[in-house]
RNA sequence: GCCGACGUAGCUCAGCAGGUAGAGCAACGCAUUCGUAAUGCGUGGGCCACCGGUUCAAUUCCGGUCGUCGGCUCCA
C-alpha cells in the first residue's frame, strides 16, 4: 500500500498494482473517461500503468496543459505507423511534440511530396479508428540495441546507444518504437490532428549528417482548437508583410539584390516617421546621435575581435590596395568616436545613439522578406559610463523599451537574460561581474525574466526583449548587451575623480532591434492598417466631380500645413470605385468632396474602420487628426 | 550552404502529350460628372528567370546557374 496526494490536498490510499485509470475511476467515471495520462511526481506516467510508488498524484485529461505535448507526441507515432504501412523500409530518426504540433523525421529512398501527406493523413484516420492500444514496454540496453539492430534502425540504434539501463518501447499494433512517453491510452484517442508541410532536415541538426525528409503537424484535444489553429495560420498568411508590402506598395526584395530590401515611397514615410519618432524619445532621453562609416578598415575589425569571431558573416573589400571591411556592427565605429578627445567622468554617461546599416552575409536559405536580411538599420546606441552609473543606465534602457512596447505599440513583452556563449572574449570574473549587473538591474526593476544559458554575445552577457504580436507570435527586438571588453580593446578611458584614467563601461542597446524587421512585426501586426501617425498616406481626399477639385486642392493645403499626410484622388472613376480604393490601400480617412461641402466649407469624413463619420468642420477634423498624431493614437478620435 | 517545391504581362494566376501564349485586376484611350467598398466600351503590354543541350521546331523535355517559397542551421 501507498498514499497519493490528490490535487485538493485529500488522501488516498491505494494497492500495489494499481493504475493511474484504477485511481480515476474511482474519482469520477467522467475523469476516468477523460483521462489522457497521469502525472506522479512532477512525472508524467501512462495510465495504465501500474502505479510503483506513492506521491503527488494528478489525472491529466484533455483540458490540462501537459496534455497536448502528450497528443501530439502519440500523434507523431500514429503518422510513422503510418508511413511504415505505407512505405515498409522507411527507417524514423526522431518524432518529438514541438510548440505547434509534431513533426517526424524520417530517412526513405523515395521523396515524398505534397501529395503523399493526403494518403499518409488517411492511414493515420484507419490507424484512430482502430483503436489500438498503446503498450508500453522496458528493455535492457542491449537487448533494445540488439532489436532495433535487427529492424536496421540504424537511427535508433544510435539513440539508443546514448542512453543508460534500461530503454523504455511503446507499441500500437504492428508498430514500436522507442520512446519515453507516456502516450495517449489508445490510437482512438486522438480526436483531431492534420499534417501540414514537408521539408528536409539534417540527422541531428547537423549539415554533415544525412538529410532526412520531415513531415510537419498539429494535433490538438478537440477538432474546434484545431480549427481556431488553422485559421490562425490562414491569418498568418493573410498578413505576412512579404504580400502586404507588395500590395500597399511599401517595400520589397528584388532578385538584383536578395537579403537587401528597397523601400518604396511610402514605405519610406512610414520608415522615416518611425525614425523621426525614435529621434524624438532619445533627444530626450539625453542621447546624442552619429553616424559612422559603413566601410572600414579591416585592421580595426581585428583589434574589434569581429575578425576572429565573426569573420564568415562580413563582407571585405578592397580599396588601394588597402582590405577593408563592411560593417556587421555599429559598435568599433562608436568605439572610435568616444576615443577622439579626452573625457572627463563629469562627462559620464555618454550616450551616442545610430541608426546603423549593417551588413551581414546570411546563408541564402534563411533569407525571409524584411524579418531575415543581409543588410538592416539597427536603431543603435552605446552608452559610455563608470562601473558605478551601469544600473541607472540600464533601468533606463528597460524603461524606454517599456514606452514603446508596451504604451506606444501596445505590445506585450518578455525578458530574457542571456549569459557566457562558448565562443567569447574575456575572463570569467569580467562575465561574471557583467551577467551579476544586468540581473542586478533587472532585479532591483522588479522584471520577471528567463535565463538562458549561453546565449550572449561574444563580448557581454545580454537582456533581450521578445514582443508579443496580435496573433500570439513572439518576435525578439529590444537587446542590451553590457560589455567590459571593447573599452579595453580600444584603449578607451576617462579621467576619474582621482585624476586617474580609468576603462569606461559600455552598453550596446537597441530598442527596435532592426529597423526593417521592426516594420515588418508592425506590417503583420496591423495587417497593414498601421495606426494614423505612421501610415504613408492619412487622408484620401476625393472630390465627386471635376467642379469639386478646387476644394480639394485647398483643403489638401490645409491639411498638409498642419503635418496630415494626404492624397487626392481625382480620377475619372465614381465615388464608390474610390472609395474602395481608399479603403484596400487601409488610409485612415477619406473626405467627400462634393456641392454639398463646396457650399458649406465643411467636410464629410469616412474612416476606414468606422465607415462613414458625417459631416465636421474643417478645424474639428484637423484638431482631431493633430491630436491623433501627437498621442500616436492607434484608435480613431472621431465617434460615430 | 543543404533538402524539397516553384519561377508565364505591373499584380493574382490559367495554358503548352513540343508548333514562339491567355484571363481577371491594374495601366492607357473614349464615353460617363457620378454622394460612401468595383460604370461601360475599347487599346497597349510578355526574350514564358537566365545559360546551355536534345529537336526541323523548346515557354513546354534534359542539364546547369540565379532567385523565390517551406524547412534544417543561424539570428536583429
Amino acid at each position: 500500500m501507498f498514499v497519493l496526494i490528490l490535487p485538493d490536498g485529500s488522501r488516498k490510499e491505494v494497492a500495489e498494482g494499481t493504475t493511474a485509470f484504477m485511481v480515476a475511476e474511482e474519482i469520477s467515471h467522467r475523469l476516468a473517461k477523460e483521462a489522457i495520462c497521469a502525472k506522479l511526481d512532477g512525472q508524467l506516467i501512462d495510465i495504465n500503468e501500474p502505479l510503483k510508488s506513492g506521491g503527488q498524484f494528478e489525472v491529466i485529461t484533455s483540458k490540462s496543459p501537459e496534455a497536448l505535448e502528450v497528443i501530439r507526441h502519440s500523434a507523431s507515432h500514429i503518422m510513422a505507423q503510418a508511413i511504415k504501412r505505407l512505405y515498409p523500409q522507411a527507417k524514423f530518426a526522431i518524432g518529438p511534440a514541438i510548440k505547434d504540433g509534431f513533426y517526424y523525421d524520417i530517412d526513405l529512398p523515395e521523396k515524398l511530396s505534397e501529395k503523399d501527406l493526403e494518403a499518409i493523413e488517411a492511414e493515420m484516420k484507419k490507424i484512430v479508428s482502430e483503436n489500438l492500444p498503446f503498450e508500453r514496454r522496458e528493455l535492457l540496453q542491449d537487448n533494445a540495441l540488439a532489436y532495433f539492430a535487427a529492424k536496421e534502425e540504424q537511427y535508433k540504434v544510435e539513440l539508443i546507444e546514448e542512453l543508460e539501463g534500461t530503454v523504455s518501447l511503446y507499441k500500437q499494433g504492428e508498430f514500436e518504437d522507442l520512446c519515453r512517453g507516456p502516450h495517449l491510452p489508445s490510437t482512438g484517442s486522438l480526436k483531431a490532428f492534420k499534417l501540414l508541410s514537408l521539408a528536409g532536415a539534417y540527422w541531428r541538426g547537423d549539415s554533415k549528417r544525412p538529410m532526412l525528409q520531415r513531415i510537419y503537424g498539429t494535433a490538438f484535444a478537440d477538432k474546434d482548437s484545431l480549427k481556431e489553429y488553422l485559421r490562425l495560420l490562414e491569418e498568418a498568411a493573410k498578413r505576412d508583410h512579404r504580400k502586404i508590402g507588395k500590395e500597399l506598395d511599401l517595400y520589397s526584395v528584388r532578385d538584383e539584390g536578395p537579403g537587401f530590401p528597397f523601400f518604396h515611397p511610402k514605405g519610406m514615410v512610414l520608415r522615416n516617421t518611425l525614425e523621426d519618432f525614435w529621434r524624438k524619445i532619445h533627444r530626450k532621453a539625453g542621447y546624442e546621435e552619429i553616424k559612422t562609416p559603413i566601410i572600414l578598415n579591416e585592421q580595426l575589425w581585428h583589434n574589434s575581435g569581429h575578425w576572429d569571431k565573426y569573420r564568415e558573416n562580413m563582407y571585405f573589400t578592397v580599396i588601394d590596395d588597402n582590405n577593408y571591411a563592411v560593417k556587421p556592427m555599429n559598435c568599433p565605429g562608436a568605439m572610435l568616436l568616444y576615443g577622439r578627445q579626452l573625457v572627463s567622468y563629469r562627462d559620464l554617461p555618454l550616450r551616442y545613439g545610430e541608426l546603423g546599416l549593417v551588413h551581414r552575409h546570411e546563408l541564402s536559405g534563411t533569407l525571409h522578406g524584411l524579418m531575415r536580411v543581409r543588410c538592416f538599420t539597427q536603431d543603435d546606441a552605446h552608452i559610455f559610463m563608470t562601473p558605478d552609473q551601469i544600473e541607472a543606465e540600464i533601468s533606463g534602457v528597460i524603461d524606454m523599451i517599456d514606452y514603446v512596447y508596451r504604451q506606444v505599440f501596445g505590445f506585450n513583452y518578455h525578458v530574457e537574460l542571456s549569459t557566457k556563449p562558448e565562443r567569447s572574449l574575456g575572463s570569467e570574473e569580467i562575465w561574471e561581474t557583467a551577467t551579476n549587473a544586468l540581473r542586478g538591474a533587472l532585479n532591483h526593476k522588479g522584471v520577471d525574466y528567463k535565463v538562458n544559458e549561453g546565449d550572449g554575445a561574444f563580448y557581454g552577457p545580454k537582456i533581450d526583449f521578445h514582443l508579443q504580436d496580435c496573433l500570439g507570435r513572439t518576435w525578439q527586438c529590444g537587446t542590451i548587451q553590457l560589455d567590459f571588453l571593447m573599452p579595453e580593446r580600444f584603449h578607451l578611458n576617462y579621467i576619474g575623480e582621482d585624476g586617474e584614467k580609468h576603462t569606461p563601461v559600455v552598453v550596446h542597446r537597441v530598442v527596435f532591434g532592426s529597423i526593417e524587421r521592426f516594420i515588418a512585426i508592425l506590417t503583420e501586426h496591423f495587417a497593414g492598417a498601421f495606426p494614423t501617425w505612421l501610415s504613408p498616406v492619412q487622408v484620401e481626399i476625393i472630390p465627386v466631380s471635376d467642379s469639386h477639385k478646387e476644394m480639394a486642392e485647398k483643403l489638401r493645403a490645409e491639411l498638409e500645413d498642419n503635418d496630415i499626410r494626404t492624397h487626392i484622388d481625382a480620377r475619372d472613376e465614381k465615388l464608390g470605385y474610390r472609395i474602395r480604393a481608399a479603403q484596400m490601400e487601409k488610409v485612415p480617412y477619406m473626405l467627400v468632396i462634393g456641392d454639398k461641402e463646396v457650399e458649406s466649407g465643411n467636410i464629410s469624413v469616412r474612416s476606414r474602420t468606422a465607415g462613414d463619420l458625417g459631416t465636421m468642420t474643417r478645424e474639428d477634423f484637423i484638431a482631431g487628426l493633430v491630436k491623433e498624431n501627437r498621442t500616436m493614437s492607434q484608435e480613431c478620435v472621431f465617434k460615430k
